[in-house]
DNA sequence: AACTACATTATAATTGTTCTAAACTGTTGA
DNA sequence: TCAACAGTTTAGAACAATTATAATGTAGTT
C-alpha cells in the first residue's frame, strides 16, 4: 500500500500540483495489487464507489491525460469508440475479451518478441502493439 | 478495371441489392490498383470528388458496414476516435504514420509470424493485429 | 496575507456514429 | 407487365465520448 506522501512527491516531481482530486485518483489507480485496465467511465465509477465527495468528469479526463503525458499511464488501441488506459506502463501486449470487453496483459512468455524487418524512411518506431481479440467459441466473428 | 456487372453479381451473391449507390461505392473502393485505407470521411470525400450526384452519409455508413459484414472490408484498430477500414482483407499488419494519419500495409516479410504461446480458457482467438506507430524522428512520443 | 499560476467545475460545444421514419427502388411472381 | 413487398436511401434527430469554455477555487511563493 503506497503512502500518500509518495504520490505527493511523484506529482510534485512531475510538475503537477498534488491536489485533493489528483491524490484520490492516484489512490484509485495505483494503490492496487494488479494492473488496472480501464475506460474513463470505469475510473469514474471506481472513484464514486470509494469516495463520498465527487470529482468532476472533466477533472477525471484532465488527470488521466496529464498522467498519460507524464508516462504514468498508457493508452491502449482497441477498435471501439472509447479509449482504454493501462496502469502497466511496461512494453507489453494484450488479449481483448470481446464478451466482457476486458483487457488481459500478455506476459513476456506469452508471445514471441516482435521482429520488424522493415523501416519507413525518415520515420522512427514509436510503439509496437499486438492486440489479440478473443471470444467464446460459440461467438460470431468480429 | 473491374466491370460493373461483376460488382452486380458480387452484391447479388451476398444478398445485397445492387443499387446505384452501392455500385458507385464499389467503384470507388475496389476499382483501384492499391489497397485503400480509409475513414468514412475519406470515402465520402472520394465519392463526392468522383460523382455529380451525392450519396447520403448514412448510406456510406450503411454500405461500409454491410461490406464489412460480408467480408469485403476489414476494420482496423487505431487509437483514435475514428474507425479505419481496409480494402485488403488478408491477414496483415500495419504501420501507422502519426504525422499523416496514414496506414501502411505490412507485408509477409516485414514482420515475423506472431507466435502466441498462451490461450485464454474457453476463448477462441478471433484476430491478431500488430500496429506499429511511426513518426518523424523529431516528433514527441505518443 | 496577497498574488499568481495552475486546477477544478458545470456546462456547452464538438465529433463520430447510430437511429428514425418517411420516401424510394429493386425484385418477384401473378 | 406491373402491383406488392421487402430492402434501401435519406435528412435530420439522437446519442455517446470527448474536448472546450470560462468562472471559481486553491496551492505555492513572496
Ligand atoms: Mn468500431
Ligand atoms: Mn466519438
Ligand atoms: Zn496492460
Ligand atoms: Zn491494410
Amino acid at each position: 500500500m503506497i503512502k500518500n506522501t509518495e504520490f505527493i512527491d511523484k506529482l510534485r516531481l512531475s510538475g503537477l500540483r498534488p491536489t485533493k482530486q489528483r491524490l484520490k485518483i492516484c489512490e484509485v489507480l495505483f494503490n492496487r495489487e494488479k494492473t488496472f485496465h480501464f475506460t474513463i467511465n470505469d475510473l469514474a465509477k471506481s472513484i464514486s464507489e470509494q469516495l463520498n465527495e465527487k470529482i468532476s468528469l472533466a477533472t477525471v479526463y484532465n488527470t488521466v491525460h496529464a498522467f498519460k503525458d507524464k508516462g504514468y499511464l498508457k493508452e491502449i488501441s482497441i477498435n471501439s469508440d472509447k479509449s482504454y488506459f493501462d496502469t502497466n506502463i511496461s512494453n507489453h501486449h494484450h488479449f481483448f475479451d470481446e464478451d466482457t470487453n476486458q483487457l488481459i496483459d500478455c506476459h513476456e512468455d506469452d508471445i514471441e518478441k516482435i521482429n520488424i524487418k522493415r523501416n519507413i524512411t525518415g520515420k522512427k518506431i514509436k510503439s509496437v502493439e499486438v492486440l489479440i481479440k478473443v471470444a467464446s467459441d460459440n461467438q460470431n466473428q468480429n
